[in-house]
Parts: structure tokens; C-alpha cells; sequence
DNA sequence: GCCTCCCGCCACCAT
DNA sequence: ATGGTGGCGGGAGGC
């Protein structure tokens, strides 16, 4: 134990990132002839050491909750790309809101109110049992346990956590939704320090497989501070290039805002201002770049997020994009230095109104 | 026994 | 120093 203290700075722990080696994997198998993917295969390729295969696992979870892959053995996956990621999020969506209109039911629709009491709270993610069942409904292999004990495995698992917290996003208007919130609202409430903090960890690992995906992206506050994620989802680029269109699919443009100043209310931290930074990733030397880029609003907006938020994706410019899952070298950090950057949608996280 | 992977300690690192 | 991040691997549950 003592050694691992006196591991050289030889190398560096980011090469060894649960979201470098999901950035990795996909770009690994992302092809078209890619069918099945053994995951001692996949070890080996990507040079992850027999005691390091729990990330492997890790990750796996992970793709396999938004429909990447599909579990087909042990150790065996179907490979069913990125193109199986929309009807997922279709999937996982409805899952959350048929859930959430069972118990909520017609108590709040027009939460246009303000306040502050999180609302959706009763997002219907937490419960163990009980409705346990909308979750895993039709999730194929996930819930292919068919006993009604429901694991309590399974309840803890990477993959059902990865699915509430997508479903945090897909069933509210957040866009945005803080750390601190996220393992509240997929805990239901700690009042326990030490689960909590096992909670948050498992949100980081997901949050690193999400963010190289790019259907996510961590970001900071900055008057307290703390990390947020912001939904990224599938985006679409206008030819401008300057819209930065969220389009979950068909679903009639859910996180689009309008800009009509929503009320800055972000799960509990009052994000009021937020702007943008770049990665730390390769932040060899950008501290001069991260200038509080002001909307057109007052208020002046700083979002620090760690992966670089619009990249050059060079791939078809009409359907979803998929961020390119950087090789190696990842960290883009596209062109970031002009303002025209997407800030606005940062705002979109307030309770959407909409008539 | 091997496959999975939950759990949380504690080092790392930006502030 | 502080607190967010996250590598890491022990160990337990599931075949």
C-alpha cells in the first residue's frame, strides 16, 4: 500500500480515466463492422490490466444504459452504436414519466410557480420496489432477472443509476441539475453522509462515460462553486454553427428555451452567474481564455466545464452528432475564443413555461 | 472458481 | 488548506 503512494508522476492518472477509456472503447468499435465485442477482448486491445477490468465494466454499464450495447453473454456484447441512443432516451423517457405521472399524477403540472421546493423531487426515480419495475420495464437485459426480488444488486448497479440520472434530465426541464442534487434526487435523501458520498462517486464515474459521449458535460458553478451537469443530449448544428439545437428526437423539442429569462433557479444552488472555461484537460495555458463571456443579459455567466462544450465534429453536419470521442489525444476544445459561443442555452434550466 | 462490479479509501489536483 | 475528482482494488454476490 505504501508503494502506491510513491508511484512516480511516470504517468499520469488521466491516461488511465474511466473517460479516456470509454472515449477509447468507442472509438475502438465504433464502425460499422463491429457486431459483438468480447470483453476480454476489448481488455486487451485497449491495454487495461487484468485488475483493471472493473472499469471495463464500468463503462460497459454505462453504454449498455443508454443502448449502446447490448448484454448478450457474460462477457459478450452487441454492439448497437450510437444510432441506438435515441430510441433509448425515448425509452428511458417515457419510462420516467410514466412513473412520474403515477405517483405525482395530476398534483403539478403547471409548475410554472417558482419558489424553490425542488419539485421534482418526486421525479419517481427513487423508489426500491414498488415501481421498480417502470424503470427496468423494457429494458431487455437489464431486467431480465424476473423474480420480483428485484436484486438489491440490481438496484445499485451503475447501469439503473446511469438510467435515473439520464431520466433526471429527460423527464424534468433541467438542463442543468447540480451534483448535490442529482445523488439527492436518486437517493431520495440522504440524511446519511457517508451513502451520499458513495452515491456522488458513482456519479463521476458515469458522468466521465456520459461527458465522452458528449451527452453531458460537467460544469461549475461559481458562486458556490459546485459541479453541475449540464444535458447535452443530441444536438444538431444549424449551417450557422451557431445554434446549438438540443433535439431530443421527436419529442417536441423539450429542452428548448426561449429566452425569456427564465427564473435562475437551479435545483437549490442559485446559479446566477455562470460562464465559460475550458477543459482542464489540456489547459496547458488558458486561464486568460475563460473570460466571462455576458449574454446579452446583466448578469454575467461563467460555466466551467471540463470537457469543452461546442468541438469540431467532423462527421455528417444533418443528424445527431455524436462528439467525437477524441482518440487518444482526446481533449478538443474546439475553436473557443470568440464569444457566439451557445452560452444562452445555459439558461435553459429553469422551469420551462411554456403555453 | 471465475465473472461482475459495489463500495469507499485516499491520492490527486484545482482553487 | 480545502474540497472536488477519481484511480484503485478488496471483497462479496451471482453464476
Amino acid at each position: 500500500m505504501a508503494e502506491s503512494s510513491s508511484r512516480h508522476y511516470a504517468y499520469s492518472r488521466k491516461q488511465k480515466s474511466l473517460g479516456l477509456l470509454c472515449s477509447n472503447f468507442l472509438s475502438m468499435y465504433n464502425t460499422d463492422a463491429t457486431e459483438f465485442i468480447g470483453l476480454d477482448e476489448a481488455a486487451a486491445k485497449l491495454g487495461v490490466e487484468r485488475r483493471r477490468m472493473p472499469r471495463i465494466y464500468d463503462i460497459v454499464n454505462v453504454l449498455e444504459s443508454v443502448g449502446v450495447l447490448t448484454r448478450k453473454a457474460k462477457n459478450k456484447y452487441t454492439w448497437k452504436g450510437f444510432g441506438a441512443i435515441p430510441k433509448a432516451l425515448q425509452d428511458l423517457k417515457e419510462e420516467g414519466l410514466d412513473s412520474n405521472l403515477k405517483k405525482s399524477d395530476a398534483n403539478n403540472n403547471a409548475k410554472i410557480s417558482d419558489d424553490d421546493d425542488e419539485d421534482e423531487e418526486d421525479e419517481g426515480l427513487s423508489n426500491p420496489n414498488t415501481g421498480s419495475q417502470t424503470e427496468t420495464s423494457r429494458s431487455s437485459s437489464i431486467l431480465k432477472s424476473s423474480s420480483l426480488k428485484v436484486d438489491n444488486r440490481r438496484e445499485k448497479s451503475l447501469g439503473l443509476l446511469t438510467q435515473n440520472f439520464v431520466k433526471l434530465f429527460l423527464c424534468s426541464n433541467a438542463e442543468l441539475i447540480s451534483l448535490d442534487e442529482a445523488a439527492r434526487l436518486l437517493l431520495g435523501d440522504a440524511h446519511n453522509t457517508s451513502v451520499m458520498r458513495t452515491k456522488v462517486r458513482r456519479l463521476y464515474d458515469i458522468a466521465n462515460a456520459l461527458s465522452s459521449m458528449n451527452l453531458i458535460e460537467k460544469i461549475h458553478t461559481v458562486d458556490t462553486r459546485k459541479p453541475a451537469f449540464r444535458w447535452l443530449g443530441l444536438r444538431e448544428k444549424s449551417e450557422n454553427g451557431s445554434a446549438d439545437t438540443i433535439v431530443l428526437n421527436e419529442s417536441k423539442g423539450l429542452f428548448l428555451q426561449p429566452q425569456t429569462k427564465p427564473k435562475k433557479r437551479v435545483f437549490g444552488t442559485d446559479v446566477t452567474n455562470i460562464s465559460f472555461k475550458k477543459s482542464k484537460v489540456d489547459s496547458s495555458n488558458e486561464q486568460n481564455t475563460n473570460q466571462c463571456i455576458k449574454p446579452q443579459k446583466p448578469r454575467k455567466v461563467e460555466i466551467l466545464s471540463d470537457r469543452s462544450c461546442s468541438e469540431g465534429s467532423k462527421q455528417g453536419s444533418k443528424s445527431y452528432q455524436f462528439g467525437p470521442f477524441a482518440p487518444v489525444n482526446l481533449t478538443k476544445i474546439g475553436n473557443t475564443e470568440n464569444g457566439a459561443k451557445p452560452v444562452q442555452s445555459a439558461f435553459s434550466f429553469a422551469i420551462r413555461s411554456e403555453g
